[in-house]
DNA sequence: TGCTATTTATGATTGAACTCATAAAAGATG
DNA sequence: CATCTTTTATGAGTTCAATCATAAATAGCA
């Protein structure tokens, strides 16, 4: 998933109250990596954080950026399994920490934010379930293009106005599976079909 | 996901309580289609639901497989977006369902209930990101390994006894994104690497 | 305003999974 | 138990994205 970002999904004046603390990521800065055990819920003040996995050959796939009022890490946090992914500030960041204990807590005493814990779970499902399917059974052009819809879709729900993308050819690439050759070449080609325009080497649709 | 059977993630008392109906599903019926709009919470009595796509070339592609006391298909009920993916009975199944309006209900009333639908989307979401990492960065080889890893620790978290796997080559196929003849050749390999056994045709791991 | 790093670009080559074809073995069914 | 279907198996050929190499354009920075 790639956060746009969100009215904050736990509201401050709640964090405050379980007695959030506030830290401080420099860019690049790794916050936990996968496989460590998970203690803490995340939400974004300000910045990127960027989850991802490295194969075997050093490879990188992008699982999710989040942006403020995001939160992210919940899954191995609620489940009590380690890490699936690293996650990586991508810019300077201020997060909220939340322990395990007063999450837990916090979710059950008010509904109203378990049920936007849920609903926030749901979209990335929702997100995985589709890049799934492009990954494992669509052509490149298709999986970028599914991308930049999803992208889209993210910040407005009409179809008829102009988009930029805001991700670099490697980003894409890292969020698809490809690698960036393929998807240079696969964008110029669809700027040929005109499914997309390509101005000072942005892409829009 | 696919999931093994589980204790209920509601219980039958509180779907009686909120009037859930039972249905019955024939064996290669479909339930919906990706695309449609989703009225209904269900969750297997009986039986086996998978959930699926197919790309324009006719290829399927599994997203998961739900057994008795699971549910599937709340990510677009929850965040009021259509289906992703088509649900298919692989077997004749009895099914609870719940509509809509008394689902959101229940999990407002119910904190541990609500709890428990967090916990288990976050289920979902983990085991969606590993694949995701294994389709579009690993080779055949560890992809497969790895969802058999995945289906063993489902059932138990010792790793030391035989765990037969239940799926057949093509299922194993449309799960990882790969092609039978993919699938049969590289557990055969694995099998020469002494990573599994075949017995029986069946796999063990 | 240089200098360095990043991003985009493009051609040539390769290799691994897909495709296609064919068949044996096992399972299901009347 | 004979027949039909599904699953597993295997070889040969093809294809398309990955790989490798190289370079231009832009951005970032001191």
């Amino acid at each position: 998933m790639i956060s746009k970002d969100r009215k904050n999904l736990i509201s401050e004046v709640l964090l405050e109250s379980v007695n959030a603390k506030k830290i401080h990521l420099s860019k690049g800065e790794i916050l936990f990596r996968e496989g460590q055990t998970s203690n803490f819920y995340y939400q974004v003040i300000s910045g990127e954080i960027k989850m991802n996995n490295f194969n075997d050959e050093g490879k990188e796939f992008i699982q999710g950026i989040f942006t403020a009022g995001s939160s992210f890490g919940e899954p191995p946090l609620l489940c009590d399994l380690t890490y699936p992914a690293n996650a990586e500030a991508m810019t300077d960041a201020e997060l909220y920490t939340v322990e395990k204990k007063a999450f837990f807590k916090l979710l059950l005493e008010n509904p109203e934010v378990n049920l936007s814990i849920s609903q926030y779970l749901a979209e990335r499902l929702y997100y995985k379930s589709m890049m799934a399917t492009e990954i494992s059974t669509q052509e490149p052009e298709h999986r970028i293009l599914k991308l930049i819809d999803y992208l889209k879709s993210q910040v407005s729900h009409s179809t008829d106005h102009k988009y930029r993308v805001e991700l670099t050819r490697q980003q894409i690439a890292d969020l698809t599976g490809l690698r960036v050759e393929t998807v240079i070449r696969a964008v110029k080609s669809l700027e040929r079909k005109n499914e997309l325009q390509i101005e000072d080497r942005k892409i829009f649709r």
